[in-house]
DNA sequence: GATGAATGAGGTTTCATTCAT
DNA sequence: CATGAATGAAACCTCATTCAT
């Protein structure tokens, strides 16, 4: 990757991280052009040889992270596990994503969504993004419900759509009260016991248990 | 129009509700004092009569829409309805404020968080009566279960607050998603569906048959 | 005093006894009309009933303060003391000034001067008042001085304006240095230490030997 | 007019050489940023590049005018003149100084108490700031009479702290009634006379005598 | 006469962005 | 390419003053 003398994509992505850093602990408004630029050991005017303007720079690390979780996403609906340890892994992947390093990237993304709603240039760029993720991790559980129908892994008559947006609020709704809530809800207990409330509703019991006598 | 004597409560409200017209538009943020001025059609030196700043008039605008709602709370846990109904209402106070209250504080809620993490002291305020909230809200419905077990109309082996808390993450997260989606996702569809499914778990079917035979 | 229902003369110091307290402790550009009407337990609208302008309070106290020394100035001069006694006196009088309350009007004078030497309109006419005031001064003692050499108690080749301009200078000095050295000075032994030192230069020790032989 | 490398004090003092000229005719209070920095031919927000605050500005603007004092004090105690001299020479340092610097600090002295009064904490810092001068001040000439005292060039028995109090004191009064006085006295003539007298008191003749013969 | 709610001019300060080096 | 000194628009907020009651 490092052919060429100087590679741009490697210098924006520094900055994105030291931006990232500073964002998580003083939020989008509350963080000036100088911290990032001390934060990534750089002149304040280096940052705008690699950003149009300070609402590029939010709009960009949104996208990266977003992409990354895309990818992450893709690759599990790629992977040759059986749909009901798709579904676990994905859940999981929510869940890890809560953990950590990540639970502070939550709080990032509190940031996007105060500046998506609205209605700044910037907001509606970020609003069609976001849209496109939630349709895209909608769609990820529905393929997922769809293959396990198929396959005799869940319930012939259960709605694959609505049970994906069922989930994904289900997710969405532990994470913002997780993190607005100051980690005062047991998230991981709650998963779990929505998981189990989830399968019961969805899972064909005869099928698996056919599946594991084999 | 000054016709009626002083009401200085009166005026805060006043302008609260033009302020919320304007936070909700262009975020906190985004928003200048000058035009909430403009839209309250008053002085921009008369906000300070009645706020300490512009952080005093967010917390505000913030502790009025979250009272509203508490009161409407307290208004169902009171009431003569069964706890089947009681429940069933809940949701419904939530359905119906989509349209209208709550469709404005979740689109503030945003802001709460930005101004949370940019200012520590406002923000730790902040927290707290947002934990408050969830609190309140995840107990109404734990009461309301609890009520249901006791009187038979819930099944006896459920944990209300594991429920409570499921519940609440999952109107959350519709909400969310609901807003942030710009409607893509029919929610009242979705919260029948879900109402059914969690019903299924916990509603004491037998029960209930024999409450309606009589 | 009384006799007329209203005394508009009685309320304007009302006022200004308000307003020097709070002068005194935040300074003119640290005190608001409405600290000073809260003061005077008056409406603040009140205050121009009185007043001009915010200016024309401070101009107001100062003449008020300055032109109470004067009457003690020319009681002093018009006393049958004589004038050793009459320069003791007049000293006297300073030197009380410092005491208690007193001491606090001092601090009132460092914010006519602040004002004074500007050159804002009140300032000039501030300005003319000091000088007005200093000229007075000088002439209380050059007065006493002439007095006294006429009558033989001061020494007939002292020249009375160059040591009233002395005298005063020196208790203009010891004010300042007072006041600004947060009292780190024995006033009052530096300026019995400095009346000796005058009055070795000046006084006609054989006069006051004859005198009191009589 | 940039052809030079970078000094940020010598920008600093540019700045603050502005700011003198302002305070000096409008007064701390009177004066704005907007003038200062038309002043100094610079922007507005250049200015906190350098100040931290308004109160910042005129603090260093003290500080500096102080200093200067405090140095050519401090060269003229360890100058090799005989005590006579470094009296006359200390004197005539306060003198000069009134035609220039002093001058200005001595406006810009009644601004520093208005700021002391009206803001406690930057005030408490002036006051000891102020305090410190005196001290420094007076231990100047302290020390000169001991010197004197000593080498017998100034009698035996005098006070040389009390006298060092009287020296500043008077000085300090010349210096006040000049500025205000609106150069109505002449200082000159009133410095030469108060040397005249304060020798009187503290020059040891015969020594001074002997010292000639030689 | 007395009041205090309302006002808006004008103050200080911040900070994204530019541009000469 | 990299820099950071310089900038000024625009924000928040204060407070002397007005005026309807």
């Amino acid at each position: 990757m490092r052919s060429k003398p100087f590679d741009k994509e490697e210098k924006r992505n520094q900055i994105i991280k030291a931006a990232t850093k500073i964002f998580i602990k003083k939020g989008f408004f509350g963080t000036t052009i100088s911290e990032i630029a001390k934060e990534a050991d750089i002149g304040k005017g280096t940052i705008y040889e690699y950003f149009k303007s300070k609402d590029d720079i939010i709009f960009s690390t949104f996208s990266l992270y977003i992409n990354n979780i895309r990818k992450k996403i893709e690759k599990i609906i790629e992977s040759k596990l059986n749909p009901k340890e798709k579904l676990e892994k994905a859940i999981t992947l929510f869940v890890e994503s809560m953990n950590k390093e990540a639970d502070k990237l939550v709080k990032l993304m509190f940031d996007f969504w105060a500046i998506a709603v609205k209605e700044r240039q910037i907001g509606k760029s970020f609003l069609i993004e976001i849209n496109n993720f939630y349709k895209q991790y909608r769609a990820m559980f529905s393929e997922i419900l769809i293959q396990g129908i198929k396959n005799g892994y869940f319930k012939k008559y259960i709605n694959p759509h609505q049970q994906a947006i069922i989930i994904t609020c289900m997710l969405d709704g532990i994470l913002t009260q997780y993190v607005m809530g100051n980690s005062c809800i047991k998230y991981q207990e709650t998963i779990k016991s929505f998981i189990s409330t989830i399968f019961k509703g969805i899972v064909n019991e005869q099928h698996n248990l056919l599946k594991s006598y084999k």
